[in-house]
DNA sequence: CATTGACCTATGTGTTGCACCTAGGTTTAT
DNA sequence: ATAAACCTAGGTGCAACACATAGGTCAATG
């Protein structure tokens, strides 16, 4: 199998299939007579685990240590329990950040539908300037006392 | 003002000052004496408005053009309510897919959390290959009838 | 007065996970 | 014969910096 019929029956881009051969994930078989990589079942395997792990958040470092883990003949699993407990903190601080950066754009919508489009010499753009994030709002802080 | 003594007094890195300089989002003058970089109080204000600005989800590139506006006499207002709009686009899909991974990453470390560290010949990590994910699982797609 | 430590410079590389481009070679069909 | 569609390796681009290199500057100290 070459690479772009591997990558359509997986629903990843012939690019992504090469990019994980590039970076040792994929172990094709070059091809004598025309040079071609072969991919095989067990590429085939490989390459719906690193989706799985992927869609998992696992980077592909991580992936790459837990195949070698697995390929050493130890148990990868603890390493796996390991890396996904970094990667949820990750991504629960970007969730949080995402949300509050969600907020202040919608705060800043609604800021920004009552008022004009004003020019001030000073100023770069009004608008962004006389922002005033309601939740870090110095007048709110006192009411949260976390300063 | 040196580079140092003005990210301190603003909240960033000396490093970050130096990358708004390099791509033209700061104009410190060159000392003639020494040729260390200048910075004055228009770069402060400036550098205000690029962190006022980054915190609202304006790309670099975003806030350059902005400026750019600015800075040819003509309103920026319009674009930056232009630009806000598709940034607050991406950053609520981001926030869906965030939400999603981290619904996921849970989901996983809870069924890990009765499932042994089992070791499969034909596996890379049994956690990973076994793990159904609850919400897109297909016996449950019917019940739930949407998302 | 030489040295140390803290600052400064420009430029280049590393990060992540691919997408895209270059410049070719191969295969298949018309 | 030629075009269309596939394949190759290797390189670049993206975003927003952080970090490293190799050097120059400056104030204070022993």
């Amino acid at each position: 199998m070459y690479v772009k019929q591997l990558a359509k029956l997986m629903g990843v881009t012939a690019d992504t299939v090469r990019h994980y051969t590039r970076i040792g994930l994929l172990h094709p078989i070059r091809s004598e007579e025309n040079g071609y990589q072969e991919y095989t079942k067990q590429d085939q395997q490989r390459l719906k685990f690193i989706i799985s792990s992927r869609q998992l958040g696992f980077s592909l470092k991580d992936i790459q240590q837990i195949i070698g883990e697995s390929e050493q003949g130890n148990c990868p699993c603890p390493l796996t329990r390991k890396l996904i407990t970094k990667r949820l903190e990750e991504t629960e601080a970007l969730f949080q950040e995402t949300l509050k950066l969600r907020n202040r754009m919608h705060a800043a919508l609604a800021q920004w539908d009552t008022s004009a489009d004003g020019a001030n010499a000073s100023d770069v753009c009004s608008l962004i300037e006389s922002f005033v994030d309601p939740i870090n709002d110095s007048a709110n802080k006192e009411q949260r006392n976390d300063d």
